[in-house]
DNA sequence: GACCCGTGGTA
DNA sequence: TTACCAAGGGT
């Protein structure tokens, strides 16, 4: 197993983003608000709504007392609004089972609403210091390149936290900074589309490059086109409510946010499944 | 494991 | 222009 930690440190101390919440005061509560906006949303886009919610909301308490369809009004445009009711109801979570503190612990941060895998060691290792394999898409293609000779990683797997782990040095605080710099390496050197291998400081001893570059397939499915999917339609019911006076509106003036009546009506249907809407007497809102 | 869930930038 | 891509998670 070539030593990967060593170069990777050095390289994320010398290049690193300059990003809001690897600020050392960041606190527990805006890392953890942060990686819910991450989830699936590019870094440039969740800036400006973090500092707005966290200005808002400055703690787990405070998020709490306030109502889903507030959190999903101030989601804005993120995506997949689902996860702004998730983290309104880990807040409530947070609130009532640990004393409003942001759990430490794994077991406990994998119990909240919203929380997988990837978030809840990155909780624990980027707000807390504890020494965790922390594993994100990032991280899978970095590893299945410099280790496997794989163009592509395979699907997640808990076999990823074991790669993963394998590579951490002891100390907690250079654990922390592997595992910080595996995913910021996968984010702007060898990502999906381009290996830049110029600029990667474990070039020299990666299997993928050694290998030629052989493209080795890979098993991901492709993205289900958006335009005049049901996504889309979900998504432009919620913005008209997200605008809408009081956050409701007549079902009459829901109709006219898509034109397809069969497909907007089961657009409806399923954000009320999820909790994303109520309706009541002809007229559709979001959560109180 | 397969499938679902938003939105906007980019090549 | 179309398709890919983005710090995943729940069912």
């Amino acid at each position: 197993m070539p030593d990967l930690a060593t170069p990777l440190i050095a390289w994320y101390r010398e290049s690193a983003r300059d990003l809001p919440w690897r600020d050392p005061n960041f606190g527990a509560w805006g890392i953890l608000v942060s990686e819910f906006m991450l989830q699936q949303t590019p870094v440039a886009r969740v800036i400006p709504r973090l500092e707005a919610w966290l200005e808002r909301w400055p703690s787990p308490a405070a998020l709490a007392e306030a109502s889903p369809g507030a959190a999903v009004e101030q989601w804005a445009n993120l995506g997949y609004p689902r996860r702004a009711l998730w983290l309104h109801k880990a807040a409530v979570q947070i609130t009532e089972q640990h004393g409003g503190v942001v759990p430490r612990d794994v077991d406990a941060l994998l119990a909240l609403s919203g929380i997988g895998d990837y978030t809840a060691r990155a909780v624990a290792v980027f707000a807390y210091g504890d020494r965790h394999p922390v594993v994100d898409t990032n991280t899978r293609r970095v590893l299945a390149r410099a280790l496997d000779a794989q163009s592509q990683p395979d699907p997640p797997s808990t076999r990823d936290l074991t790669a993963m782990a394998a590579i951490l040095p002891e100390s907690e605080e250079r654990a922390a900074i592997v595992n910080a710099a595996a995913m910021e390496l996968g984010a702007v050197v060898c990502t999906a589309r381009s290996a830049n291998c110029e600029a990667c400081p474990i070039a020299h001893i990666c299997a993928w490059r050694d290998a030629g570059y052989p493209d080795t397939g890979d098993r991901r499915r492709r993205q289900a086109t958006y335009a005049g999917s049901d996504r889309q339609a979900r998504g432009a019911v919620l913005q008209h409510l997200r605008s809408a006076p009081d956050h409701e509106s007549a079902l009459e003036a829901v109709a006219a946010t898509w034109p397809d009546s069969l497909q907007r009506d089961r657009a409806i249907d399923s954000l009320i499944a999820d909790g994303l809407a109520e309706a009541s007497e002809g007229m559709l809102r979001l959560p109180r």
